[in-house]
RNA sequence: GGGCGGUUAGCUCAGUUGGUUAGAGCGCCUCGCUUACACCGAGGAGGUCGCAGGUUCGAGUCCUGCACCGCCCA
């Protein structure tokens, strides 16, 4: 059957078929393996995109690189496991279907809970799926028989046991407490969800008289409106110009309430005046303060940022056109001292950007010291490894210094805190399923509480709830711990944290199957209650100009419309090629388009060897046992691209397992193109037209194939589509497994490494470059040939020459070649090398002023580094210090530098 | 305020523990449709590795300071 492939590279039909083709053959899908299996594993949990969410270049990069490490695991022979799923985005989606409801004329609130959690439900179920469709068409190769929702009904069961579980440990308490409340989300939101920004704004210093005396004390405060609710004014007990202020009052402007004077650590001395004013209900650190001192708490400020009763003439005014009145009336009465400039970091809220309001309410929280602690122990000693390794100090650091997490929301949307409050005594009761009366008073009408929990709370669980947990299963004995995670810095702290202390304490005690445990090449590690082995940390990608992607910018790049126009296999190979650990990737399209190009030769290779196949009637032996580079043939070039085959499957390999995802696609890049392509192709091409011999046509030609099968096996795990389709087609619809995703990734063969090739190898193209600059510079008529003159001191070289005289002729448009016995360096139009020295033979006159030109700025370049070379050699303390290879190196390439400079020096004499 | 990262060719970036001649792609210049490929081939130009010190036999790579750009935390 003839390969008929189009003459040039569509990357758009190709890839839609095959990915279409890997759905639905299920080729990704894992079953549960029986006991007793003791293949090697590997698991990966896919970061649950929002349902909201639509690819961005984050999740393309991501997906990018868990989608080459997963193929790679799987042609290894790994039992791989790629997991996908969504993650339900409580405020973000309640948000949308707000909004949706808006445009309609409705609200929420008039349709009640119930009827708007349906709603939430069927959005879901047609928008929810946006970011896996569009996965499905990149080909990632994920279990879509697995793909799970973190409201499914068995992941919600396992929130509610886990809530219940902390709360029984007494690690989940509620409690009144300031925490970040978001007016315009109408919710807590935690720490995390507070983006802190800096801007320019106003230091107030207001005077508070002293009751029963004519003194004041100078307060300042960045919010004078929350004065309102202050209870005291704090002074530093250390603090020696305010000693005799201690225990008296002070009378609180505006409202004429009578507040103490406290000694407390909370003012600084050197701070302003050293005076500070207190307002438990509306500062975190105020809120300590007055907990230490028993202070009442006012409110002054309600759930949507306007003043409250508490605030006597301010009731009603939002929270700044209250303190421009507050200003205005502490000015009049002459208790502004002043106001200076100053900049404030307010904290706004990540997802409406609405200022934050520390506000008091009541609220749920995990109490987070010892679920922290065995989350620093799992990455301290190691049984965690994070990459790249900045991180894992950065995550140590965040972890040590972590507070309380408040978990609830006051949401619709989520997971409804399994707690129910008795009507009667209004006790509150934790528990797996509604209780059916009071366990206090017996008391028969309970109401379950109305907060969902932070969707990361669910989240934090998906590493052992998506394999069945609570129950025990073979799933969380063979998959569990997972392999590897991920993503990107954004969420190390928001998901990776949550998962390390969710794991340790809810997995404790639990055990890999050892013999798969060991296969997979983990049995060194103790701890198998971590929710993975490794932390993969990718970079932002930018965009051309090194900036941030942003909506409000307007340089969002859209990577589907760059694989619209490239190809998915480009886009994803610019990512791999630009994702050195730790750097921030600058997106460029001329990038993505060199990389088509590259996928352009790829296929125009094929084409070529196919119509080489398809004329000689060769076939492909399917050896998948990595023999296949092996060539049948052992000319120079043969034993040459077998040696450089392996060792750049080496290289590769390597690069693979330490993330080094750039390295891995320019080694292939440079062998494919640069040595495959470039050179040999081009030397085969005789041996492919043999007329004469057609078994050795035949035998090039398998060369040929077998190299080229390989190579496509090496690249494939970066670009799955150009791949599949000709490795499909060398099998003529008959592969021996269903998909190159399925077939055996290259291993080096050490044996096949031939240094002695790859040597020689090197002279020669250095010999045909030199001849092609030559005739380049004398300008010699392209289609002429030339003859040329060579000598080649050494034997072994001058007889390689001889054996590949023909691809000399060929490839640098030679007419003969005449073998000289003296050197040729001194003669003008001739070009030496340590090696060699070659003269073509030409009529035109060289300009010789160029030439000298040349030759002197290659002189000068010579000179330095020879003095260097000298200098490093006629140093004792190098000699004896230096490592002998490099000491060798040395010697070896001053003598090459020798001979070459008295090559040089002898032409420019002879030219004058 | 604390911490982290970056600064290498016109542009975008590599350069793993210090070790021989600092690389690639794009762009640029010259030539070429040679029976896979003009999304190509051949040849070429282009860098005192941000600045200043230091350590070392040896520094793009390690240390200190400075400058500029960026990020995170408080």
């Amino acid at each position: 059957m003839p390969h008929e492939l189009p003459k040039s590279y569509e990357p758009g039909a190709i890839e839609a078929r095959w990915a279409e083709y890997w759905v639905r053959e299920k080729l990704f899908h894992v079953d549960t393996p029986p006991a007793g299996d003791t293949r090697p594993v590997f698991t990966l949990l896919l970061p649950p995109p929002n349902v909201t969410g639509r690819l961005h270049m984050g999740h393309m990069l991501n997906q990018t690189q868990m989608d080459i490490l997963v193929r790679w695991h799987r042609m290894r022979g790994f039992l791989t496991l790629w997991l996908p799923g969504t993650d339900h985005a409580g405020i973000a989606t309640q948000m949308m279907v707000d909004r949706q409801l808006r445009s309609e004329g409705k609200s929420r609130l008039e349709m009640g809970r119930e009827k708007f959690v349906e709603r939430v439900w069927e959005w879901k179920k047609l928008y929810g799926g946006a970011i896996l469709d569009q996965m499905k068409r990149l080909g990632a190769s994920v279990d879509w028989e697995r793909e799970y929702f973190t409201m499914d009904e068995n992941l919600s069961r396992a929130v509610r046991e886990v809530f219940v579980r902390l709360y029984e440990q007494g690690l989940i308490y509620r409690g009144k407490y300031i925490v970040n409340w978001c007016a315009d989300c109408g919710t807590a939101i935690s720490d995390l969800e507070v983006k802190h920004e800096d801007v320019q704004g106003k230091l107030y210093e207001i005077r508070y008289p002293v009751v029963g005396s004519s003194e004041f004390i100078t307060v300042a405060t960045t919010r004078p409106e929350t004065m309102l609710g202050d209870t005291a004014v704090a002074l530093n007990p250390r603090d020696e110009r305010y000693l005799h202020l201690h225990g008296k009052k002070v009378l609180l402007p505006l409202m004429n309430r009578e507040i103490p004077i406290i000694a407390d650590e909370l003012a600084q001395p050197e701070f302003g005046t050293g005076a500070v004013k207190v307002t438990p209900a509306h500062d975190p650190n105020d809120f300590e303060a007055g907990r230490r001192h028993n202070l009442p708490q006012i409110e002054v400020i309600d759930e949507q940022n306007k003043m409250s009763a508490n605030a006597g003439a301010y009731a009603g005014l939002d929270r700044f056109a209250a303190r421009e009145r507050v200003v205005a009336d502490l000015t009049a009465q002459g208790f502004l001292v002043g106001t200076k400039d100053y900049t404030i970091a307010i904290g706004k809220c990540d997802r409406s950007g609405t200022i934050v309001e520390p506000r008091l309410s009541e609220q749920w929280f995990v109490k987070i010291g010892p679920l922290a602690k065995k989350a620093i122990a799992a990455v301290e000693s190691g049984e965690i490894t994070i990459t790249p390794d900045n991180y894992r100090q950065i995550y140590l650091n965040w972890m040590n210094n972590i507070h309380d997490w408040c978990v609830s929301r006051q949401l619709w949307w989520g997971h409804r805190i399994p707690a129910w409050t008795c009507d009667a005594c209004k006790e509150v009761t934790v528990a797996r399923e509604a209780p059916v009366k009071c366990p206090k008073c017996g008391g028969a009408k309970l109401e379950q509480v109305t907060d969902v929990l932070d969707t990361w709370f669910s989240s934090g669980l998906l590493p052992f709830t998506t394999l069945g947990w609570p129950e025990k299963t073979r799933d969380q004995e063979v998959f569990y711990p997972t392999t590897l995670l991920i993503t990107a810095y954004e969420i190390l702290f928001f998901w990776v944290a949550r998962m390390i202390m969710f794991g340790c304490h809810f997995m404790e005690g639990h055990e890999q199957d050892p013999a798969i445990k060991k296969a997979s090449g983990w049995a060194e590690k103790k701890n198998d209650s971590v929710p993975f082995r490794e932390v993969y940390i990718h970079a932002l990608v930018r965009d051309a100009d090194r900036q941030k992607m942003s909506k409000t910018k307007g340089n969002v790049i859209d990577p589907l419309e760059i694989i619209e126009r490239f190809g998915t296999d480009a886009t994803r190979f610019t990512l791999a090629a630009m994702a050195a650990p730790g750097t921030d990737i600058a997106f460029n399209e001329s990038r993505t388009d060199g990389y088509r190009a590259f996928a352009n030769k790829i296929w125009n290779a094929a084409r070529f060897m196919f119509m080489n196949v398809d004329r000689l009637g060769t076939g492909l032996r399917p050896v998948l046992d990595g023999s296949e580079t092996r060539p049948y043939m052992d000319a120079l070039e043969d034993r040459w691209i077998a040696s450089r085959f392996n060792r750049v499957t080496a290289e590769v390999n390597e690069a693979l397992r330490t993330y080094r995802f750039h390295e891995a696609a320019n080694r292939i890049y440079d062998v494919f193109w640069g040595e495959f392509c470039d050179w040999y192709i081009e030397l085969i091409k005789p041996r492919l037209m043999e007329t004469a011999s057609p078994e050795t046509a035949k035998l090039a030609c398998e060369n040929l194939a077998g190299l080229f099968e390989a190579s496509l096996r090496l690249l494939h795990p970066v670009m799955p589509f150009i791949t599949e389709e000709i490795w499909q087609a060398m099998y003529d619809g008959k592969p021996p497994v269903k998909s190159i995703a399925l077939a055996a990734y290259p291993a080096a063969d050490e044996s096949q490494i031939d240094l002695g090739a790859e040597t020689e190898m090197a002279v020669l193209k250095d010999l045909i470059a030199s001849v092609r600059n030559v005739r380049a510079e004398l300008k010699v008529e392209p289609k002429v040939k030339v003859p040329v003159e060579v000598f080649a001191q050494e034997r072994e070289i001058r007889s390689m020459i001889e054996q590949n005289r023909s691809a000399v002729e060929r490839l640098a448009g030679v007419e003969s070649i005449k073998f000289v016995e003296r050197s040729l360096a001194n003669r003008a139009g001739a070009r030496s090398t340590a090696r060699f020295d070659v003269l073509v033979i030409y009529e035109k006159k060289i300009d010789v002023s160029a030439e000298c030109e040349r030759l002197t700025k290659e002189l000068e370049k010579m000179e330095k580094e020879i003095a260097n070379g000298q200098r490093q050699l006629g140093n004792e303390q190098f000699l004896a210090k230096a490592p002998a290879s490099v000491v060798e190196g040395l010697r070896r390439r001053a003598e090459e530098l020798r001979v070459l400079r008295e090559k040089t020096v002898s032409k420019m004499k002879e030219l004058g």
